[in-house]
Order: structure tokens, then sequence, then C-alpha cells
DNA sequence: GGTACGAATGATAATCATTATCGTTATCAT
DNA sequence: ATGATAACGATAATGATTATCATTCGTACC
């Protein structure tokens, strides 16, 4: 079903190249400055066709989304609020207990979303 | 610091005398209906006044921003993403894990979301 | 009671991320 | 190559939230 067009491929590798979580804006200026400008309604669609075939991750922020890698394993996130420094945690227990909340409630579980918030090591030493 | 005006009063109180998690536009709606219509930004700073007061609490979802009682116990959500319930469930384990995640890598937690998403009880009996 | 000043209010414009529209173009199967 | 379908790009539209700014309110002080 997914065309993995051209634009498409190149906002994939862009991604797939780095260990940050990109929005949409930032995804197009850097695709610009690479000498191949696409679209900005092309990213918003591409972003989304290719987190719905699976080959991208997202997280929500309060004000937009942002996309990674999807080739890695699930993880939450830590976001320091100073910098805005995002740092992934994998917790297995944490994860366990959230299916189980959820099966305690007769509720089938298809996502789910752990941000927490605070100041990163290198944040809360300087105040 | 925080003036507790009749507007803000008349906002705090539909919401502590309910359960739900409002929007600013519910708020105005229910306000207007109540014969109490206050101004739409009127509505969104006093959220923002009460919530910073520890008046209110809020979740931050993927569209909008909804406020609910502060004076419950923390809390996370599940929510139906067939029908919009919202379920509340307390965790403690999850919590006391957040924590030590956070101390872990030197984060200072100030506050965190957990939103899981799924079908609820009755959603997914019908399908 | 009258004054003064900062905060609150309301109407509305502005912002910002995201989605919709629509004419054009690329892709893919036959 | 042809035709059907999906993707693209420019741009308008949407929707939640915030900014502006003139007016009004609340309260401390005379
Ligand atoms: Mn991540
Ligand atoms: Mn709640
Ligand atoms: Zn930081
Ligand atoms: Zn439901």
């Amino acid at each position: 079903m997914l065309r993995l067009t051209q634009h498409r491929q190149s906002i994939l590798d862009l991604i797939n190249a780095s260990n940050r979580h990109w929005d949409a804006d930032e995804v197009s200026r850097a695709l610009s400055d690479a000498g191949q400008a696409v679209g900005i309604a092309t990213v918003y669609r591409g972003l989304a066709a290719l987190e719905a075939a699976g080959l991208l991750d997202s997280i929500q922020l309060a004000d937009k989304k942002r996309y990674e890698r999807a080739d890695k394993a699930h993880h939450d996130h830590m976001i320091c609020t100073e910098c805005g420094h995002i740092e992934e945690f994998i917790h297995e227990t944490i994860e366990a207990l959230q299916l189980s909340a959820a099966k305690e409630r007769g509720f089938v579980l298809t996502g789910h979303q752990l941000t927490m918030f605070g100041r990163c090591k290198s944040c809360d030493k300087q105040e």
C-alpha cells in the first residue's frame, strides 16, 4: 500500500541516520539544506505514512509531534524542561505493570506514552 | 497572588462539582448554559491561573488540554479511542519506579504524564 | 466616600501546527 | 504507451491557544 517514493525515502533516511526526535519543520529544513527540498505538506504526509507503515515512531508533545527511528526497542522519554534534552529509557517492569493495570479494567491496550519532565543532570548542576 | 474572582470561582465550582476532564470550550459552553457567560479568553486565563495555583489539574492530549479537579490523589489515565471514555488509575509501584528511573539518570523530576490508549471494556465487547 | 493602581475582562486579531483542497505530476500494472 | 491511482506542491483553511488593548473591577489607602 505504501509507496516508498524518493521523497519518503529521503525523510526516512534522514531520520534513520540520527538519534533525534524530529518535528516536521526540522525535517523540512534539513532536507532543504541537503538540496532535496520537499514541500511541507509532503513532509507531513510522508511522516504520517511512514509511521502508519511502522517505519517511524513518534511522540506527541504539548505543542507538536516528533518523529524518530522505529528500529529501536520500545522506550519512553524523560524531557528536560530547561534545555530540551530528551533522554530515553526502557523499563520492562513499568511496561508489564501497565499491561496488567489495563487488563484489570478490561481495557485492551493499543498504545501508551509515558513522558517524564524535569531537569537533566547538567541543567540541575548549574542551579 | 491569585485573585479568586467571581468568574474564576464559577470555573472552579463547575469543575469541582464533576468528575470530568474539561476542555476550555466545554467550560465556556457550560457557563453560558448556566447563565454565567464568560469570555473565552477569560476561561483560558482562568484555567491556567487556577492550575498554577494548584486548584486544578490538567492532562495534555494530542489536540487540547483538559482540566479536572485537583482534590483527588495523583493518578494517570487510560483513554478509550472508540468512545473517548477516560478511566483513571493509581499505581504506586509505577510511580515509584519512575522516580528511581529518573534518579538513576540524574534527572530531577517535576512531573510526568502516563497515558494509555486502547478500547474500554464496553467498546471491546461490541467488536 | 473618593482616588489610584495593578489585575482581570472581553472582543478580536494573531500565532502556530496541522490538515484540506485542487490542479499537476509521478508511479505502477497491464 | 495508456490509464488508474497515489503523491506532490502551493496555498487556503482549521482549530486551539495566546497576544493586544481599551475598558472595568478590586482593593488598599487617604
Ligand atoms: Mn525516543
Ligand atoms: Mn483524571
Ligand atoms: Zn537539561
Ligand atoms: Zn470505549
